[in-house]
DNA sequence: ACGTATTTGTTCGTATGTATC
DNA sequence: GGATACATACGAACAAATACG
């Protein structure tokens, strides 16, 4: 007894006939979970698209708000929407693919993928290596390596923090020559170094630290890409490392041999 | 029973007297933080090695155990240690470079590493094709398509569970092909199919499934990398859609153009 | 298979110093 | 100065996972 039928809200697509069954076995929200995600499934609802209210769900699956916020809690823990406040419940985004080639630049990446990047300037200064900097830089410890921190964005969406470790040696002005250009590459190509290729990309993830999270805008609890590329100049001379850290919800990164 | 030795356990290196400042601008378990830290980096404890318990710490700095707790919390976060429950803080251990080329083999890459390697199969069935697999073999959705799950290990170590599929229509054997064999590879020629390469990798990252999380034996607040790897035939056509669950903290995926 | 000891995890409560308005 | 919020530090008790005989 007692399934619930719901009269679907429109003929058209989306909202079939849902029907709950209590005392099945199975708690309402984990029907409403699946009946959820079925529809984002068979591309009733594409990424991006904004579900309908907690109110308006409620009345269609004939429960309390707080049974479908149970639902939509669930489908965000892993990953299938985007809750935001005051705004809605979001199909989450495609991931934006970002290919990761011998000649990889930021804004070009960005660009390819029809999207406008911005990147800005987080932090900047000169500090003694750590050896897990110093190493692949071909440095001793404790040589000066000049830190920029930046913030990259897709059509303001933030995508990465990045971390870069130049040798102080080399690029003695890259700090100055980066707040002028607005460009690693241009700044790079200002102190000398006109061109430079990728050598090599250590890939893994984990939980991101609070300022990450922050500067993402992405909860703690969501794990980041962290890709750490070395970059090494047209003599084959390492001229960069960078840290990327990278809200693994919203990027996957295309390696093609 | 309450035997508390509050001495340097050893008189060389390591637990050397720290003096911690109160009042001196700096919190006690940023200092807490720092001497571990150093200590870990001066080798006095090398990778996987147990610190000493939360309690044991909290006598040799004179500071309740929560302080302690802070200290061994910022250095997790920063991946430095790992704190199981139960059984203790580890030094973390180095990830496992895990190489990336045009021809990888998950045997041979875990032999490089001086390491025993070994595969599991967890699951094998016939499936029809969902749309994420079925793009990139070129089939169409709902063709058939061959399923091996397996678990591969290092030293005994879950590093990775892999589902592969395959296009039952090319290589309808494989299933009992990978039985009689126990590889992939070694199955795949078997089917007539001599060799492979890799045409693309797809990485990104997510929180585990409770499956996965069991299997690889990870806790399921932690990460898993997963890469989806497009292999194709000598004659260019796709023959596997693998995709790889790994866990982020225990290996380090590297690519080399 | 079971109980016990060990170790980390969580939640109370309390007190104090620091920064801000 | 006063009010307030926040981070720091300590204490006690209990929960949960693990190791071991």
């Amino acid at each position: 007894m007692a399934t619930i039928e719901v009269e679907p809200t429109e003929p058209g697509e989306g909202a079939g006939p849902v029907a709950l069954t209590r005392r099945g076995g199975v708690a309402l929200w984990r029907q409403i979970e699946q009946a959820l995600e079925a529809e984002i499934a068979s591309e009733g609802l594409a990424p991006g698209d904004r579900l309908p209210t907690e109110h308006a769900l409620a009345e269609r699956f004939g429960v309390n708000r707080h049974t479908v916020r149970q639902a939509l809690g669930a489908l965000e823990e892993r990953g299938v929407v985007r809750v935001e406040q005051g705004r809605g419940t979001f199909v989450h985004d495609d991931p934006l693919p970002y290919t990761v080639r011998k000649r990889t630049r930021f804004s070009e990446t960005i660009r390819l993928q029809n999207r406008e990047p911005h990147s800005r300037l987080i932090l900047a200064g000169n500090f003694p290596a750590e050896s897990a900097i110093a190493r692949p830089l071909g440095l001793r410890r404790g040589e000066s390596v000049i830190l920029l921190e930046t913030l990259g964005e897709a059509d303001g969406r933030p995508i990465t923090i990045a971390s870069h470790y130049f040798p102080a040696a080399r690029v003695p002005d890259m700090i100055a020559a980066y707040r002028a250009e607005g460009s690693i590459t241009r700044a790079l190509a200002r102190c000398g170094i006109a061109d430079y290729t990728r050598k090599s990309t250590k890939v893994t993830a984990r939980l991101p630290s609070a300022e990450d999270a922050r500067a993402l805008r992405l909860p703690r609890s969501r794990p980041v890409l962290v890709a750490e590329n070395l970059n090494i100049d047209l003599d084959g001379r390492p001229i960069e490392v960078s840290i990327n850290r990278m809200a693994a919800e919203r990027v996957q990164l295309v390696f093609e041999p």
